[in-house]
DNA sequence: ACAAAAATATACCGATCGGTATATTTTTCC
DNA sequence: GGAAAAATATACCGATCGGTATATTTTTGT
């Protein structure tokens, strides 16, 4: 690894969680300064800009995020574990290795729906990927049987995701714990009335 | 009521979708200015700073939005029918008075929970509001024995609130009618079971 | 209609914005 | 070890940022 692409996945670490918490528009060059401890030249010899910065940002802290559920997932074996994983990790987000600032695809989605037609993109492949991955899950489980056959993989994926990025978003703006763990209640007897 | 007030008004209703689309740092002095035709000396003629248009901006967005749904409400009688509104309006957004930008809470709420003390308070104080009505909702129904008795309103309405704010998001970021379609299908479920 | 007051427009402020050109330092490779 | 190349730092650009002081216009009350 040369210097400079060392430096470049220094930048993407370092400067992730700043447009996590801040946002694409609300993080400036300064911010990314301070957060590497570089200066103009450097980021933006390596960079072709913000946006450049901004978009591979977003795609670490979007595999920060799945790795910390993956590994938990690896750990499981039955499918309906796996997939209690989610409700899991976001009930316990301290717990867990996870973005600073949060679900990077809610923030991104909110900020870049009209905006930002890349950032954009790039939240919406997240979310087709999370629930294509989560209804492939949930196909395994009805030909196991694990699962009843008359559910309807896609529905109960995107509702999943659904559900849990509006208990992350409530969770995170009330700081109430009460109210995430509610959600993530309904999230675990959506996965439980599966079988 | 006099010009000034007038004028206050104005700028409210004008730039209210500005920073539901824009976000609050997205959006400029110069936006403001540009949405309402006036100058720069007349909007801090009126207001304190950017800040204090961006809160009651808010504030008129999340009045807009449940003005939709409280018309819609009074003209169903059953509480589960009143439920329903949630369902019927976010499936057909278009049809419906709904503020320029999506949901306020949504956007306001992923952006200003780590930036902007002042709006994630409104952004989560209209989470609990919005949770105590429909919670409320529910609770009638119960004692009129439209809906099974061992069901717990908060958690349920609560979820509700995930589930369509969640919905919201994914079929604005993403696009795809059959996403919310899908989220939709799943509130009307949800509110189904409850009896 | 007219003066006082209120509201709006204009002109300007220093700071910061994203970005670039160039100078300096650090790596790289023979 | 020393020259070429690559990487980083410095200095600067015009534009725009949020905000203010002042000038002008419009409304208000008599």
């Amino acid at each position: 690894m040369s210097k400079a692409e060392k430096t470049r996945q220094f930048i993407i670490e370092k400067t992730a969680p700043v447009f996590n918490v801040k946002g694409y528009s609300g993080t400036s060059i300064n911010d990314l300064m301070n957060a590497t401890g570089l200066t103009k030249g450097s980021i933006y010899g390596n960079f072709a800009g913000k946006d450049q910065v901004a978009l591979e940002a977003f795609d670490h802290n979007l595999k920060c995020m799945f790795s910390a559920v993956q590994m938990d997932m690896d750990q499981q074996t039955s499918i309906k574990d796996k997939l209690l994983v989610y409700a899991d990790i976001y009930e316990n987000l301290l717990h867990h290795p996870f973005p600073t600032g949060g679900c990077p695809i809610l923030n991104t989605s909110t900020e870049a729906d009209d905006t930002h037609p890349l950032l954009r993109q790039k939240a919406a492949d997240a979310i087709t990927s999370w629930k294509n991955s989560i209804a492939t899950l949930i196909k395994k489980g009805i030909i196991q049987n694990d699962f009843r056959g008359d559910i309807d993989p896609e529905q109960v994926a995107i509702t999943l995701v659904a559900l849990i990025e509006g208990g992350i978003m409530i969770g995170k703006v009330t700081g109430k714990l009460n109210y995430r763990n509610a959600i993530m209640k309904s999230v675990k007897k959506m996965i439980n009335d599966l079988e």
